[in-house]
DNA sequence: AGCTCTCTTTGACGCAGATCAAGTGGAATT
DNA sequence: AATTCCACTTGATCTGCGTCAAAGAGAGCT
């Protein structure tokens, strides 16, 4: 069903890009061997599917690189992504058996999967996963409650600037900023993704992009890259208040 | 500001009613001997305000009995319900010095509060708390993202169904269901309260009500005790499938 | 160079839910 | 018993977004 490669990097978490931010940031160095001991490395293409909800899994794991997302869909085919993972995110839950909802490679992707049962056991012997594993819960809740608000009383316009300042934000921590002080980036999502995740119609995220662009808000070139002139601009009309508190 | 009474109950734990669902479920019996030490005991009464979002915040607590809402509110004043706290929720967020989102009775409410210094210490010196405490907040990321399909993806009808049946679904585990196998319940909350939450406006959320009324969905009597004929039509109505997976 | 496939844009139209505006009913106050 | 208040209901109208439909635009294939 998926097209893994298990080659490459089974190298050592010391060099790992995501070391200090994912689940093992606050693992010694023997807690670490103890995972590494557990873990393995999985590729997926653009577009395949990870786990489909309900499906049984017995592994937990961090995305390394690329971009995953987490949907959930009604039995008449609505859809609603519910998060958006980034390399360090964390996908499963301990304790669960199978999946809750549907998660793809929106990109290439490359997670580290640790099988489920001797993660457990590690989470229990030593606290540092735990802890780790519940501050970045803590931060998912808080997204996600940040996405309730968005959902339920922003505006298609605010909701696209919302997902265009969020990602590039995003962008803006791992490159810096461009010299010319533009910030540009590169959109991960399709426009019916990016309906998912915002609880709109591809053709209405389309109609606001382009009147976006119409506005001076963003630049786009061809359909995926992003330039945005102004990003105090952008945050406005994203309607959070000033600081715009969203996580990184 | 806040009218509370610190007086009744400072009883001990073992005797408290949360006392198997809270934060301190898993707690050994010398972990509840120091809880016991830094807890008290708070009052509000329906409509006051525990805390405000940004508000300096030094304690965590557990919900006793009644009910409190967190809200976000946009600097235009438009309101965002993103959780409902029933007794054995945890309010606030150790390592975080303000409040996120403002915290209000729904009904007369208790609180069991924890100074945060204390607790926080308790949490890195014993496993236990915390365990229990990242069990609970993976719930209610559960929880949020399935309020997260709602939001973005049901209709008006299908919002109120769904917030009806878990209502009536959570009071069915206190109380058991009546014997002639109708459910009855009172709602905790307004039509404001209600349209905060579901993302709508009051005047469709009353609108709503009396359409499932006149289709014999519900029956209303006054405005807020509320009777359920058929509970699985109720759960058909909300649109989702069949198990209806919600946490109680 | 042309073809196909997928993603995207744009237009025309309709409708669910928002907005604006009265009015109802029950409980508390005088 | 009258008055006020507040939560709620109901109606009329408006509008933002969804739906349906068609047409571009780029990427890969033959």
């Amino acid at each position: 069903m998926a097209h893994q490669d298990s080659h490459l990097l089974s190298q050592d978490c010391g060099s790992c890009p995501i070391r200090h931010r994912a689940v093992c940031a606050r693992c010694e160095t023997d807690e670490l061997q103890r995972l590494e001991q557990i873990k393995y490395y999985r590729s997926y293409q653009a577009g395949q599917t990870v786990i489909w909800s309900g499906d049984r899994m017995d592994f937990v794991a961090s995305v390394v690189t690329g971009i995953a997302t987490l949907t959930q869909t009604m039995e008449d085919g609505r859809r609603q992504m519910v998060g958006l993972l980034l390399p360090s995110d964390f996908v499963g839950r301990p304790g669960r058996q199978s999946a809750a909802y549907d998660v793809t490679a929106a990109t290439d992707l490359v997670m580290c999967c640790f099988r489920k049962k001797p993660f457990e056991e590690l989470m229990t012997q030593t606290p540092h996963v735990a802890q780790r594993l519940l501050e970045m819960t803590l931060d998912e809740l808080d997204a996600a409650r940040e996405w309730m608000l968005l959902l339920g009383r922003k505006t298609a316009r605010e909701k696209i600037a919302s997902l265009l300042s969020i990602i590039a934000r995003r962008d803006a921590s791992l490159k810096l900023r461009s010299a010319t002080g533009h910030v540009t980036f590169d959109l991960p999502l399709t426009r019916e993704e990016m309906a998912d995740y915002l609880g709109l119609t591809l053709e209405t995220v389309s109609r606001q992009m382009s009147a976006l662009k119409r506005d001076g808000v963003i630049g786009l070139e061809g359909k995926r890259h992003i330039m945005v002139p102004d990003f105090d601009k952008l945050v406005e009309e994203a309607g959070d208040d000033s600081d715009g508190g969203f996580l990184v």
